[in-house]
Parts: structure tokens; C-alpha cells; sequence
DNA sequence: TTTGACATGTAATGAGTTACATGATTTC
DNA sequence: GAAATCATGTAACTCATTACATGTCAAA
């Protein structure tokens, strides 16, 4: 139920359209929290009927119009309040570990398969989540620069540090998962290596 | 959508009745995918129905029927098309690493318990998977000796070393977390300091 | 005698996914 | 002329969660 929280996350950084809301949940919202339009759109709708948000209709220059959504002070006191209370950890489900734990049903080329598609998918996102962290620290990152220009200076720091500090947890979880899938194809290996052996002392 | 595929895996052990199903879905698959009883019930009952499971009624002196479930052929061959399949990755959705990312938003002793939180919720996950991981090679893990039964020695090895690799991978990332987290705090810390530094001097 | 294990679910609700709908404008 | 971007959703469906329901038996 967290959907809403990332919203106002957003939004706390400054006022923005359904669609650029949606935007930014494609780029950097999407490292932490992914949703598609069909759930960002009525989300925004219900936030907006609670108070949390408000909205303003812009002419979109004959094309109809837009909503530019703002957060209320409702909103903020609702984020903080999430944000002190205890965090909801999610029910463990992972389609990758559930497959390694029952590798022995697999031939020995799917394994390789799927190993090397673990590694090669968060060795992207990894890179994804690099250039990322960079642009947070050199000033290039367009949403965390329109949000520092709300905060005094003495803030920037903090704000940045903990950005950052969410990309570095981020980038050790997918260094993590390259590294074991890597240590999976060691052990693919010996398991093939030890068939051979037996075949060939038979 | 892999709760059906969790539970051929787990029956691939051995036939078991919904009851020990749930059991060890408190248990040993637990820690690779959870689901409460409403789901399991139901869901066997799914696999049934499709010929993926064979259900015998087993009478249980006085106190009703109860189910026993074993994979069939069909069952087998369903297991290993969906390990051969791509892995579908699921959506990024991580309230911890939301709230880190917003955590300028949160008095300092808020940000300190959320993050001794998340080393308390790792750390003890942790040693929950290390007593397990431990079971699994010293023999002592039922469900696993149980399945082992069923395959001749030459293949136990392989069995084993796939289930310890996919808790060695686990335990990497509590332990990931913990770090992660511990240097969470170190960061609070500095940035306490730094205000603490300024109205210092002011 | 009450608690916990055994045994199997249903019902209501909420969250999330996939596909589709619509139409203008801008860029290649 | 086609593709991409802007802009906002609805509809149908599946998956997942929470709470509840029901009854027996064994052990403390």
C-alpha cells in the first residue's frame, strides 16, 4: 500500500502533471517503486478526493487539458507520518531463488541460461542504477535539482546524501545477485564436471 | 504467478496432504516464497483439477478427510517447461528503500529506528537461513532427507548443493541489508553532527 | 479445561496487470 | 506519412491479503 506514499514522495519535490508523474516513474522513481499509468492515474485521483493533494485543471492549448497536482500540508504530515511508522515488509517472493533451490529438475543448459540472464538482467540494471547515482552527485539529475531549489542550501547535502544513499543500497543488492549467479555457474561446472568424471571412469 | 510452480516444486519431494503443504510453506520453501493457507487450498485444488497433482481422500479416524497430493508425469513436465522458461522478474516494490530515498522528510530519531529496524528484520532473517542452510548439509532438514529418499546417491549431491546456493544467496542479501543499513546509521550520525556543528558556532 | 495442533477452506476486499481507447501535436 | 510524445484514463482480469468459519483430538 505504498503506491500512494511514493506519490506524495514525488510530489514533495515539487508540483506536477498526471503524465509527468508517470514520466518520472518510468526514470527515477521506478529504482524504488514501479507502477504503471493504469494505477498512477486513479491513485492520483484518490489523493486528491483525501486531501492530500491538490489539483489544478491547465488548458492544454486546444489539445484538452491537463492536471498539475501540488502537495497539501495534509499530504506532507501523511508522508511524515508513513514514514515513522513501522515499515511493512513485503511476503518473500522471488521467482529467481524458488527456481535455484530446485535446480537438480533443470538441464544442465537451462541452468546456464538462467544463470547468465540473472547476471546479464541486474548487470543492466546495475549500470542503469551507476549512471544514476552520478548524476545525484554532479547536479545533472533534473528532478533532484528542481527539488533542491525549494530547500535552503543547508539542506542540499542531507537531501542528496540520502538519494544517494538509497542508490548505494540499491547497487550492492545487484552487485549481490551478479556475484552469486556468477558462484552458481562455478558450481554448474563442477556438477558437470563430476557427470563426466563418473561417465568417464565407467 | 508462481505459487503453483512453488508447491510442484515442494510435492516433487514427496506426495504430502494440504496440511503439511502449508506446514512447509511456514517452513523451508518460506524463506524462497510464501503464501498464506487461502491461497495453498485453493491453488492445490487448481493443480489438481489441470492433472498436475493427483489427490487421494484419505480417511483421518473420525475427525473428516483430509487430501493427499502427489505431482503426477503432467506435473513433472509442467516444473521443468517453467524452469526453462524466462524468469519473469517482477516489479521493483521496496517500502525500506522508498522510505530511504524521502528520508530528509524524517526527524533524526525516526530515521534511526527505521533503519535499527531493518538491521533487526535482516538479522534475525539471517539466522534463521544460516540454522537452515546448516540443516541442509548436516542432514538434519526433514523435508530435504525425505526427498532425497527418492533418488539414488549419485544424485544427492547435486540436490544439496542447489538448495545450499540458493540459502547462500539469501544470506547474502541479509547480509547486504545489514551493511547497507549499518552505514545508514553512520550517515545520520554525520549529518547530526554537521547541524549540531553549525548551531555550534552560531 | 483451555491451548495448540490438525485439517480445510470461504468471503470480501484490495492491489496489480494487461489490454485497450482516444485524439492532438511534434519530430523524422 | 509514420512514429513518438503528450495526456488521461477505463475495463476486465488475476493475484494476494485479511478476516473469518468449523470442528476434532491430544496434551498441559
Amino acid at each position: 500500500m505504498s503506491l500512494p506514499h511514493a506519490l506524495l514522495a514525488l510530489l514533495s519535490g515539487r508540483e506536477m502533471t498526471g503524465y509527468e508523474v508517470s514520466q518520472q516513474f518510468g526514470r527515477s522513481t521506478a529504482h524504488v517503486w514501479q507502477a504503471p499509468d493504469s494505477q498512477i492515474y486513479p491513485a492520483l485521483r484518490r489523493l486528491a478526493e483525501q486531501g492530500h493533494l491538490e489539483v489544478e485543471e491547465v488548458d492544454d492549448g486546444g489539445r484538452g487539458t491537463k492536471k498539475r497536482y501540488r502537495v497539501t500540508d495534509a499530504g506532507l504530515d501523511e508522508l511524515r507520518y508513513w514514514l515513522a511508522s513501522p515499515t511493512q515488509y513485503r511476503r518473500q517472493r522471488d521467482p529467481a531463488y524458488l527456481k535455484a533451490a530446485y535446480l537438480e529438475w533443470a538441464e544442465p543448459a537451462v541452468v546456464r541460461e538462467l544463470l547468465t540472464e540473472h547476471i546479464a538482467f541486474h548487470a543492466e540494471h546495475l549500470e542503469l542504477l551507476e549512471r544514476t547515482r552520478a548524476t545525484l552527485l554532479d547536479g545533472s539529475h533534473p528532478t533532484l535539482a528542481r527539488r533542491l531549489e525549494r530547500h535552503p542550501v543547508a539542506e542540499h547535502e542531507q537531501i542528496v546524501a540520502w538519494k544517494v544513499f538509497a542508490y548505494d543500497g540499491l547497487i550492492d543488492q545487484a552487485r549481490t545477485e551478479i556475484a552469486w549467479a556468477r558462484r552458481g555457474l562455478d558450481l554448474a561446472d563442477r556438477l558437470a564436471g563430476q557427470v563426466t568424471d563418473r561417465v568417464g571412469r565407467a
